[in-house]
RNA sequence: GGCGAGAUGGCCGAGAGGCUAGGCAUCGGUCUGCAAAACCGCGUACACCGGUUCGAAUCCGGUUCUCGCCUCCA
């Protein structure tokens, strides 16, 4: 039974989540614009909404999760030039368009498989859907929305504003935004309205990606795609649309302004196509923005590989993963290399435990219950989903990883003794703390993600080295086992000596 | 200028009228040839000034500061 509480940024409170047609759910989210390698600033989003798909589908829900990726450019500056940022890519490097998007795809998909986000049931492309585009604006233009100039489709705001409402997801109204527009208005001299946007833009010669219209030769406008593609995947009206909070608007709010205007009788309906409005917050970069013009743009391939200059060290993708799930996703979240290092040490501590948990789970010896352990390892589940049920806590679900991780390691130090919890309990309690740590929060362990790092022969030869190194110290020659580990450390291979034997880790 | 979010112990970061989240670091301990690692133990903090209340970090008013959006942005 679905208990679960979103924070819906269209009515800025947070509501019982229920499904327009339960057990079928329709999710959509705005994905990347293709013209580049993907940074931190898409690594939450992906994350964020990748928790709600997968607690969903834990709670049972049939998710149908839809993100787009967006291969034609938004129009780069203020000033209606015609370039996008696919096209200006494209001509710097001399290459279609199409293989601008192609490989940024393949980098995004690559970064995202990293950082264990699954991949949506659909996954839309933008050019793929030009005569649904087409089709919408034409219905928008029929319902009296629209109008046409030089070839060029704008959205009639002041129309829309009388009949639905303008500005209502993002808490504006007109005159606000237009005060907001400040000088900046040269260029924008087809429309009626500085409000306005363009649905259909005419293009000129120069322009590379250009397809053919009622109105021009030219290229959609910036927020018809997502309404596009999710009436055609999720129908008119569905349940959860996602994005950063930076996309309220104008982006959302422009969706939620066509959808009205194209699909829904005046007055009909004024929240939109979807029920709920979910956004996660901004990531900071030591405390400032993120921006290219700042120049602490970090893209996610160099945070896995620690090549940058901000960057202290690698960090690996799990780490990055659990430190954004350590934050609610609508609250803002800092990187720095502190954070991300504590994170590390955080989750291995989680991990650690995990590896104690499989070798104990088995156990079925003379039970000496410790009421105390016992409860804590029963409530785990409710107390986790409780917690994700509120918004998709995922910080306080992790916290409450920690207050389990000392009974583990209790339970492991004791197993020489009497099991202070029930064999079944321990048996249940180890297929949830899995399935929260897996499945949900979509974690893997250091060895699950590494993937080859190390051939056989590696590891012959360290078994090798390490054996040497264990006769030498049983032999008390520490000269020979210290000049062992010194050397080691030098090409960065760490030794630990634990009561299992020795264990080495390459850094 | 308009709209919005926020200020929590050394750092990060939940919570939201009474039930001292959690992580990292520090410190102490166990273990160890030494080291590293691991494990155990340890912190009553909520920007400032008023008010409401038996009781406020949590509610109300004000002050200061920070950040985001208003233009493409995840």
């Amino acid at each position: 039974m679905l208990n679960l509480f979103v924070y819906n940024t269209l009515t800025r409170q947070k509501e019982k989540f229920e499904p327009l047609h339960p057990p079928f759910t329709g999710m959509y989210l705005c994905g990347p614009t293709v013209y580049g390698d993907a940074h931190l600033g898409h690594a939450r989003p992906a994350i964020t909404f990748d928790i709600v798909y997968r607690y969903l589908t834990y709670m049972g829900m049939k998710v149908r999760y839809v993100r787009n990726i967006t291969d034609v450019g938004h129009l780069t500056g203020d000033s209606d030039d015609g370039e996008d940022k696919l096209q200006k890519k494209a001509k710097a490097d001399r290459l279609e368009p199409m293989e601008i998007a192609q490989r940024y795809t393949d980098s995004y998909h690559f970064d995202m498989d990293a950082l264990n986000v699954l991949r949506p049931s659909i996954e839309p492309r933008a050019t793929g859907h030009i005569p649904e585009q087409i089709e919408m604006i034409e219905k928008i233009l029929a319902n009296g929305f629209a109008y046409i100039i030089n070839g060029s489709v704008y959205f009639d705001t002041l129309k829309y504003n009388e009949v639905f409402g303008y500005g209502e997801l993002s808490g504006r109204n007109l005159e606000e935004i237009v005060s907001g527009y400040r000088e900046n208005l040269e260029g924008q001299d087809e429309k009626r309205h500085p409000a306005d946007f363009a649905l259909w833009k005419k293009a000129d010669e120069s322009h590379l990606m250009k397809w053919s219209s009622p109105w021009s030769t030219g290229f959609p406008g910036w927020h018809i795609e997502c309404s596009a593609m999710s009436t055609k995947y999720l129908g008119e009206k569905y349940d959860i649309h996602g994005g950063g909070l930076d996309l309220i608007f104008p982006h959302h709010e422009a969706e939620i302004a066509q959808s009205n205007a194209c699909n829904h009788a005046p007055g009909f309906d004024h929240y939109g196509e979807a029920k709920y409005w979910l956004h996660c917050n901004m990531i900071t970069l030591e405390g400032q923005k993120m921006a290219k013009s700042l120049g602490n743009g970090i893209n996610l391939k160099e945070l896995y590989t620690g090549k940058h200059p901000l960057l202290e060290q690698a960090y690996s993708p799990m780490t990055i993963r659990f430190y954004i799930l350590q934050a609610h996703y609508r609250s803002t979240i800092d990187f720095s290399n502190v954070s991300l290092q504590s994170a590390e040490k955080a989750l291995k501590r989680i991990t650690d435990a995990l590896k104690r948990l499989r070798e104990i789970k088995g156990e079925n010896r003379l039970v000496a219950l410790n009421e105390d352990m016992e409860k804590n390892l029963k409530t785990f589940r409710e107390d986790a989903e409780s917690f994700m049920n509120d918004d998709f806590n995922t910080a306080k679900t992790i916290a409450r990883f920690f207050e389990v991780v000392p009974v583990i390691n209790q339970l492991y130090a004791d197993r020489s003794g009497p099991l202070a919890v029930s064999a079944e309990t321990l048996m249940q309690f180890s297929k949830e703390f899995e399935t929260f740590f897996f499945d949900i929060l979509g974690l893997k362990t250091e060895e699950d993600s590494a993937g080859g790092e190390s051939d056989g022969m590696v590891q012959g030869l360290m078994n090798v080295i390490t054996s040497i190194r264990s006769d030498a110290r049983k032999d008390k020659n520490f000269k020979v086992s210290d000049f062992i580990r010194d050397e080691l450390i030098k090409m960065n291979i760490k030794l630990k000596d634990t009561p299992q034997g020795t264990e080495w880790i390459k850094e």
